[in-house]
DNA sequence: AAGGCGTACTGTATCGATACAGAAGCGCTG
DNA sequence: CAGCGCTTCTGTATCGATACAGTACGCCTT
């Protein structure tokens, strides 16, 4: 039989409460009996207070959940996504609070009981489309939320921390059309819910259901619309995840095709890094036959010369963590937008002439 | 004030016991009162059994531990735990289970009060050295234990996942000596617990506290043993810790010295590339100047083209996870010796006439 | 009709702690 | 020495569920 805080209790012959102080609130006993006790506990095997029981009847519960859309994997697979995580865990260190990853990529059902059994003090949210089934389970539980991405359409006052998507990718768009590139292609994962790498047609990119992807994919739009491209004449291919090999994949879609955008801007780095891969294969070079970004700005793009735009990601973790384990009283600072900017490197260049 | 399960039982008039079935077992009542439960749930905002009172009652958490010794944003940093943590989260997802990332960075109380608040079924440790406080806190839990790296000299029966250390750089310093190199230099962290980077002396390697260290060093100095280089003639280095500067700095110490090692071999990968960055720093050749050997194949050794010993991490991650949450009934089959494999890369050569 | 059996549900004890109100002891004041 | 306040400790109610034994009842045997 494991001991309780009963059996030291009666060990010593004193209350369970007083036990419980002074595993919990040394303040509450004299140094010497706290020190008795936890002699005692030592003696017995007694490891200190069940930390279920301890949550449910505290109400605390010494962790905070991160979920994820994709397969839990994802999480690590994407430098951006790790750098982010470092800086929450970094955070969350601060506070003594473990990070909980949740897996939830399954179906509704799954991913609710999944949620619904999580032991936090509030979640993080990041990366979930606006209509996945575990995000109603998340909101039911009632515990505090921070949007690492958006402000939440539905409660304007949620705390969130972000960036300005479209105003980053309108930035970069101008970057583009100022070097005189035309005919361009858009490559992003998301586009459709399915998970294939292929040239879609989008009648409302206004309507896109992934708020990243709709929100720089419409940056890009309107800095097209401003030279007179509109949208019908950009290219747009989906690609089936986020990966380096789906860029190089959709990237092929869009190069083999003629006549050849000069331009192939990508909403993500590891699509993009996938696009340079696509180009080399093909013998084409980067920044002179075909100009590339990408966003996010992460360590390989540097490495590859990859013109894109930086986020603060490690920050953006940082402030995740702060807003949901130790909120400023005023609400106008539980709502954060960060700056990001656009990097030149040498993979954008003039449009050649054709 | 919450809704519990008693709430809604009371709204229909039934027993909390069959509201509790509803949820976790569903075989026990009929479909069409499952329903109307579900449904009354949702309208009284019902979420769902409380995951503390929950985990209190049945014993179970649903999610594992995962302890690191090193500043919980570590376990980001290093591609080569990015890779085992997948791998891990691979398995725990198909158990529906959460990853909990314990934060164990503190001096030892705080370290053992992280641990004992961690609602989990079991822990999987991992870069722990030997003496580090969390260690007993842990095994005071009595939950399973599994380690990803190595068996448990205090208890030969407890589960694992390792790799056979010092086989593997034996075969690496074989492969060394072979290229005919005889003054060599080791780079490692955790030689002494001081984070220092410097030159340090260590009387008897066998002794070293930390067991990835102290096994992938003693490979090493079998492997010049052979070849009549005997262990005080070979230079050590520490380095601060593990990262591409303090490699960097730690090679520097070997290099600016002289007669220079014609070789240098760190037990990690990321040590390594920071020893190629010291070479290049000092227009020196890999392979041809000085021949270098990294521990772990990230990705980046390969595009660095580093000579390095390649361990399948992300099977370790997904072995270490099916040891945790679904261990085979064969005692046997709970301890796993993964195999290792070097891999010749441009960074080793021949040694340099001198 | 008595007996046996399976299904569907109920009721109570219990998981292991913390919260909070209250009691005891003790030194100090006036 | 009564009265007060402080510190230190006690005792009971409670957190929100699950386990498990038990009841009720319909249906099939014999």
């Amino acid at each position: 039989m494991k001991p309780t805080l009963q059996t030291v209790a009666d060990a010593l012959g004193i209350s369970r409460s007083t036990v419980s102080n002074a595993y919990s609130r040394p303040d509450q006993l004299s140094p010497q009996l706290r020190e008795r006790i936890l002699e005692t506990a030592r003696q017995l095997g007694y490891s200190g207070p069940n930390p279920a029981a301890r949550s449910l009847r505290s109400g605390r519960a010494g962790a905070i959940g991160v979920v994820f859309s994709d397969a839990l994997s994802y999480a690590f697979t994407d430098p951006y996504a790790v750098q982010f995580l470092r800086g929450l865990a970094q955070t969350a260190e601060l506070y003594d609070t473990g990070l909980l990853l949740i897996p939830v990529s399954k179906d509704g059902e799954a991913a609710a009981a999944v949620v619904n059994n999580a032991v936090v003090d509030g979640f993080c949210i990041y990366c979930l489309t606006d209509w996945h089934p575990s995000l109603q389970a998340i909101r039911a539980r009632g515990l505090p939320i921070v949007s690492a991405e958006r402000r939440d359409p539905d409660n304007p006052d949620a705390r969130y921390v972000g960036i300005d998507e479209a105003a980053a990718t309108l930035a970069a768009g101008r970057h583009v059309t100022g070097l005189g590139h035309r005919r361009i292609a858009l490559i992003a994962d998301w586009i459709i819910p399915e998970r294939e790498t292929r040239p879609v047609t989008v009648a409302d990119p206004e309507k896109l259901p992934y708020y990243v992807t709709r929100e720089r994919l419409l940056g890009y739009r309107d800095a097209l619309a401003e030279v007179g491209v509109g949208w019908p004449q950009i290219q747009t291919v989906n690609a089936a995840q986020n990966s380096r090999e789906a860029g190089a994949e959709a990237a092929g879609h869009a190069l083999d095709r003629a006549p050849r955008p000069t331009a192939i801007l990508a909403v993500t780095d590891i699509l993009a890094l996938g696009v340079l891969d696509a180009l080399k294969a093909r013998g084409l070079r980067p920044g002179k036959d075909v100009s590339v970004i990408g966003f996010d700005d992460i360590p390989e793009a540097a490495a590859s010369r990859l013109t894109t735009i930086a986020q603060p990601a490690l920050e953006k973790g940082r402030l995740t963590g702060t807003l949901l384990l130790d909120p400023p009283a005023d609400p106008a600072e539980r709502r954060i937008l960060l700056p990001t900017r656009l990097r030149v490197r040498a993979s954008t260049g003039p449009a050649p002439d054709q």
